[in-house]
RNA sequence: GCCCCCAUCGUCUAGUGGCCUAGGACGUCGCCCUCUCACGGCGAAAACAGGGGUUCGAACCCCCUUGGGGGCGCCA
């Protein structure tokens, strides 16, 4: 049943990637929830690359993120916006912020503030900022612009998922919001671009509670709505630590590099953390009625793709064979050039008798290579001795029964079948020879059907090639 | 060290006080189906971190311990 979206309540979303680095499948996922949130209540998925780092931050990984969000069929609504062409008004807002007494200049220099630092750590003191400028009337530059955190008290927030959250303000620094080239930071910019986008939901990771309460206070000192808050469980690696470059494969893309399905991408994200009673296997029209921060769980998962072959599996059986050959047409063209001169229709006949059967596209090509490429080794040790001398009769037998066919599957099993039967021979004993002389081993897709996609030239070609092979 | 968050099979999870001798899925292992490989079917092993409460009754509520994760930048 389609849950009627919400349309009572207006939703904005944002997802708020850096580019400086390739988009991992933990962002894949928070930008999934994102759009699915957003789709499922009818409103608004902005995306918003957060380049202020302009040492860090590169033109190909703005390209990949989008293209990942693209592969994954998450369209965001509008242009995407660039954090760094928004300085002016961050520089306006910090002004404000100086003018109100909410925020104040500092001239401490970094490197004391370094020496201090290490200080703490190593008397086993918890680091803040110290306040030291907190009332100096004149400092000289270079200076940032620091925040003025209350010192007693608590800042508390509702999140969605977990309840509220409090933070003591006295384990809250007097953080930087300016820093002393002008360059606003994060935690400030965040809040100012969530404002003026009209974000009124942040779906965003759990390793983002910390900055919550900091943000929370410049709303309420800028007198801005607070949006709601869900913070989203991690997705860990492996050595259960947070994602990031060295685990491996951990760029989205590099999924459909490995002949992952977006829809089995987006199905096993998705249940990473969220869940429907015991339902495993959703399509993005059922996830758009039914997604809701109520099913996200609160615990970290770790990124396992077991699961993620399985779904592929599904997916990859269930794709009309036409739709699959265009995609790999599309991804996966440099490795299909064997099959140049193979015509359409036999690729995508192919493409059909095989993809039932694999759990990536790799594999699917491998197979494919195997029909269509160049003709096979043969692996004499798939048959064992006594096998062989009736192998060659069977294989030339067949053959020769294959002159007066029309290759049709039909015609194909009742020749072949026919011809055990009246051999008085089990089928599986033909099939395993006929099955070798046209793949070189033991593992085809069903015989009927490969004999009719590869045809009477390569299938009569590949017999030869076979007895000859055999001795 | 300080702060925050979390805790059910190996993994993803259902479970919101009695329906739980804890359900599903992946993976693993058997068996069946079968022209091979897959698919599919059937079955098995596999978990409430520990300790205290609250309650007639606790996987579910509270506290502590332990464990895990995250954060503590003039990164985002």
């Amino acid at each position: 049943m389609a849950e009627a979206p919400n349309t009572k309540e207006k939703v904005v979303v944002r997802f708020p990637p850096s580019p400086t680095g390739f988009l991992h499948v933990g962002g894949a996922r928070t930008a999934l929830f994102n759009w699915l949130f957003a789709r499922h209540h009818g409103g608004q998925f902005l995306l918003r690359l957060e380049d202020t780092d302009r040492e860090r931050s590169e033109d190909r990984f703005v390209e990949d993120i989008l293209e990942s969000l693209r592969w994954l069929g998450l369209k965001w609504d509008g242009e995407p916006v660039f954090q760094s062409r928004r300085i002016e008004r961050h520089k306006e807002v910090a002004a404000q912020l100086v003018e109100k007494g909410f925020a104040y200049k500092c001239d401490c220099t970094p490197e004391a503030l370094d020496a201090y630092r290490k200080e703490c750590q190593q008397k086993k003191l918890p680091y803040r900022y110290p306040g030291i400028c907190r009332d100096k009337k004149e400092v000289r530059a270079p200076y940032v612009l620091r925040i003025r955190v209350p010192d007693d008290g608590e800042t508390r927030f509702a999140d969605m998922i977990r309840g509220e959250i409090t933070i003591p303000n006295k384990d809250i620094e007097d953080w930087v919001l300016v820093r002393s080239d002008g360059n606003p930071t994060y935690n400030f910019v965040v809040v100012v671009d969530d404002h003026d986008m009209g974000v009124t939901h942040i779906l965003r990771g759990e390793d983002h509670i910390n900055n919550t309460p900091k943000q929370a206070m410049l709303y309420e000192a800028l007198g801005y709505a607070l949006p709601k808050f869900a913070h989203l469980p991690m997705i860990l690696g492996s050595d259960r630590t947070k994602l990031s470059k060295r685990h491996g494969a951990a760029s989205t893309l590099e999924y459909r590099k490995m002949g992952y399905l977006p829809e089995a991408m987006v199905n096993f994200l998705v249940r990473l953390g969220w869940s429907f009673g015991d339902e495993e296997v959703f399509t993005v029209d059922k996830l758009k009625s039914v997604f809701s921060v109520e099913h996200i769980g609160k615990a970290n998962a770790i990124f396992n793709t077991e699961k993620l072959d399985w779904l592929n599996g599904i997916y990859l059986r269930e794709k009309p064979s036409q739709e699959l050959s265009d995609y790999m047409q599309q991804y996966f063209k440099e490795e299909l050039t064997f099959a140049k001169s193979v015509p359409a229709a036999s690729f995508v006949e192919g493409v059909k008798i095989i993809q039932g059967k694999v759990k990536n596209i790799p594999e699917l090509i491998e197979q494919l290579y195997c029909l269509f490429g160049e003709d096979p080794d043969y692996d004499l040790t798939a048959l064992k001795d006594a096998e062989k001398a009736p192998a060659k009769q069977a294989i030339s037998d067949v053959s020769a029964l294959l002159d007066a066919s029309d290759f049709s599957i039909e015609d194909l099993e009742k020749r072949i079948r026919g011809y055990a039967d009246d051999k008085g021979e089990k089928f599986g004993k033909i099939a395993k020879a006929v099955r070798f002389s046209l793949t070189g081993g033991k593992i085809s897709p069903g015989l009927f059907e490969m004999i009719s996609v590869q045809g009477k030239e390569t299938v009569q070609r590949r017999m030869g090639r076979a007895l000859k092979a055999l001795g």
